[in-house]
DNA sequence: AATGAATGAGGTTTCATTCAT
DNA sequence: GATGAATGAAACCTCATTCAT
C-alpha cells in the first residue's frame, strides 16, 4: 500500500476516533450504537467495519484516542507555581473537561469493562500516562514536604473517582456558578494531600 | 387475600429482589436481563411480570431494597468512639459491602439512571437516608472542630464516589490484604475532613 | 349436583357473561383480556376457566348473551303505529344501544371471527332471532306496499352494516346533538325500504 | 444515494408495502404480524425495521398505499352516463375490489385505530380522496334533482359500511352468481340517495 | 473504500392457559 | 369453587455483524 494511501486510511481512521470518542463520552459505551457512531460522521454502518473489526475494537481504540487527547490537554498546563497550585489546576481542568466535554467519558474507565486481549496493553499504557500527569506532582509534593499521603495510589484514586462523578454533581451548571463549584471541589480533594483549606 | 398467602408473597417478592439486588449490583442494571434475574431463580422470565410490572420496577425496588439493606448495615454499628472513629468504621463499613458483596452496585447510584416518576420518591428518600448516616457524623466533626471541611456536601460526595471504585481497586484481594487496603483507603478519606495520618 | 348449587353456578355464569359483554362490547374481543374480566368481577383468571374452556368459549357466550339481551330490549319496543313508525324506532333504538352502551360490540359480529363449533349453531340462533325483529317489520311493510326493496336480505345487511358505524360517527355527540345524528342516520336507513324524506 | 440505488429501495418498498396490504386487507392489522409479513417476503422480521421503523409505520404506509389503489382505481372508471349509473358503477367496483382482493381492508379503515401522529395527516387525505370519489357523483345528482337524499354524509358512510360488508356477504360466490349479489347490493344502496329499484 | 441490505440473536412485554393447593 | 403462581409461545423491537456489489 502506498504511503499516500496509507496516510489517508490513517486520517480517516483518527476522524472516526474522534467522532466516537465523543460519542462515548457523551452516552458511554453500551449507550452508543454503531449506527450513531455512523450517522455522526455522515457513512453507514458497514463502512465502520472495513477500519474496525467489532465495536469492541472501536470502543477501545477510541477511549484510548480520548485518554491520550485527555492526558495531552493536562500536560499543556503550565508548569510553573508550587505543587499545590499545579495540582490544583491540573484538578480543576481535569474535572472541567469532564463536566464541559465528556459527561459520560469517565465511567467508561471505571467501569471494569473487560476489552479484547489485543488492546489491554495499549489501554493499560493510556491509563499509566495519564496517571502520571497527577503521580509526578504528588510525589513531588509529598518529597518535599508540601503534601502529605496515607498512600500516593490511594490518594490519586480517589481524586480519579471523585473527578469521575463531577458531571453529576455539576450538570445544569454554568457560568460563575460552575466555577464555584469546580473551586470547591478541587479544594476538597486537595486534602487528599494534606492541604487543609484556609 | 389471607394473611398466610400475602406473607408467602412478600417472601417471594424478597427471593426476587435478592436475587436482582445481587445481579444487578454485579453487572450493572444494563448488564442484567430478566431472563438472567429468572435464571437464577429457576423460573421463567414470564413469572417475574406477576410481581412486578415491567424491567424498570423490577430494578427501582431491586435497588431500593439493595440500598436500605445496606443503610441498615451501617447504621447498626456500634456508636461509639470519637467521630473520626465512628466515621472511619462507616468507611469501612461501606467499602467492604461494595468490595465482596455488590461489586457494580454503587453505579447504579452514581450513574445517572432516569427511574420511573412513581419509584423517583423513594429512590431519592433511600438515598438520603443513606446520605444522612455519613452527614450527622461529619456535622458532628465539624461542630465540635474535630473535622475541617471546605463544604460538607463536597466531603460527603468525594467519600461515595471513591468508595464506589473500591470494588475495582480491591478485586483479588482477601484476607489481609484486603484489610490492608480498606484501611488505607478509609485512612485516605479521613483526610477529606482534615484527619491527617498519624 | 343438587339444584340450589346449579341455580348458583348459573348464576354466577350469567355475572360473567355480564360482565365480559361490557367489556368485549366496549373493546372489542382481542381488546379484551381475560385479566380484565377477572379484575371487573373481582375474581382471578383462573376462576374464569372454572366456567368457560377458553377464552373463545367465553367470548362465545358473552357475545350470545350480549345479542340476545340486545334483542330482547328491541323487541320490548311498542308493538304500535305504521311500519314505518316501527321501523324508525327499531333503528334509532338499535343504534342508540350501539353507541351508547357497546361501542366495539357490533365488529363482534361483523368481523369473521371462526367461534368454536360447539357453539357456532347458538350463535347463529341468536343472530337469526335478532335479524327477525327487523325483517318481520319489512316484510309487513313489503307486503302492504308500504315499502319497496330490492331484496330484503340486501336491505336488512345495509342497515345492520350502517348501525354498526353508529358508534364511530356519532362518538363525542351527546344530547340533542346525538338525538339529531340518530334522527338522521334512521331517516337515511329508511330509505333503503324506500320511505323518501319528507 | 445514487438515482439508480434509490429507485431500488424505492421498489424494494413496495415489495413490502404490497405485501403488507394484501395481509392486512386479508387479516386485519392486529391479525397481521411482522413475521407474517416477512415470511410472504422471504425475509426474516429484523429486514422490515429496515425499511420502517415500526409495525405502525408500516401499517400506515401499507393502508395508505392500499388506499390510494383503491381510489385510483375507481377514479378510473368511465366518467360517462348519467349520475345513477356512475353511482352504480363505482358501488359495484368499489364492492368488487373489497370482495376480491381485500376481504378485510374496509375493517382498517373503519375500525378507529389510533395511527402514529406523523401520519394522520396523510391517512386522512387519503380517506378525504376516496371519500371524494363517491361524493361528488351523490352532490352532482342532488344538484341535479336526480338523487333524493336526507344528507349526503349520512347516505356516502352508510354506503361505504355496507360496502365493507361485502366481503362477509359474498364470501364463497363466484362467477354469475357473484355478479347477481353485486347487483343487488348495488341496487340497494342506489335506494339511499333515492333511487327506487324498478 | 464504501454501501445498502439482510441476518439472527437477544431483549422486554403480553397473555391464554395450566395446576397444586 | 377459587386462588396464586407459573408457564411458554408469540409479539414488537434493537443492534452488532456479515456480505455482495
Amino acid at each position: 500500500m502506498s504511503d499516500r494511501v496509507e496516510r489517508k486510511r490513517g486520517r480517516r481512521i483518527q476522524e472516526i476516533l474522534t467522532a466516537a470518542a465523543e460519542l462515548f463520552g457523551e452516552r458511554g459505551y453500551e449507550g452508543v450504537s454503531l449506527e450513531d457512531v455512523a450517522d455522526r460522521l455522515d457513512v453507514t454502518k458497514g463502512s465502520l467495519y472495513y477500519y474496525f473489526a467489532s465495536k469492541d475494537e472501536l470502543g477501545t481504540a477510541a477511549i484510548e484516542t480520548l485518554g491520550n487527547d485527555w492526558t495531552d490537554r493536562l500536560e499543556a498546563l503550565p508548569a510553573e507555581g508550587s505543587a499545590t497550585e499545579r495540582l490544583r489546576a491540573l484538578l480543576r481542568e481535569h474535572s472541567r473537561i469532564a463536566v464541559c466535554e465528556y459527561p459520560a467519558a469517565l465511567r467508561l474507565f471505571l467501569a471494569p469493562r473487560e476489552w479484547p486481549a489485543e488492546h489491554r496493553a495499549r489501554i493499560k499504557e493510556m491509563r499509566r500516562r495519564h496517571d502520571r500527569v497527577f503521580r509526578v506532582i504528588v510525589e513531588e509534593g509529598v518529597a518535599t514536604g508540601e503534601f502529605t499521603v496515607t498512600g500516593v495510589d490511594p490518594a490519586l484514586r480517589c481524586m480519579h473517582a471523585a473527578m469521575s462523578q463531577a458531571p453529576a454533581w455539576c450538570s445544569g451548571r454554568t457560568g460563575a456558578d460552575l466555577e464555584t463549584a469546580l473551586d470547591e471541589l478541587a479544594d476538597t480533594l486537595l486534602m487528599l494531600v494534606g492541604r487543609l483549606p484556609r
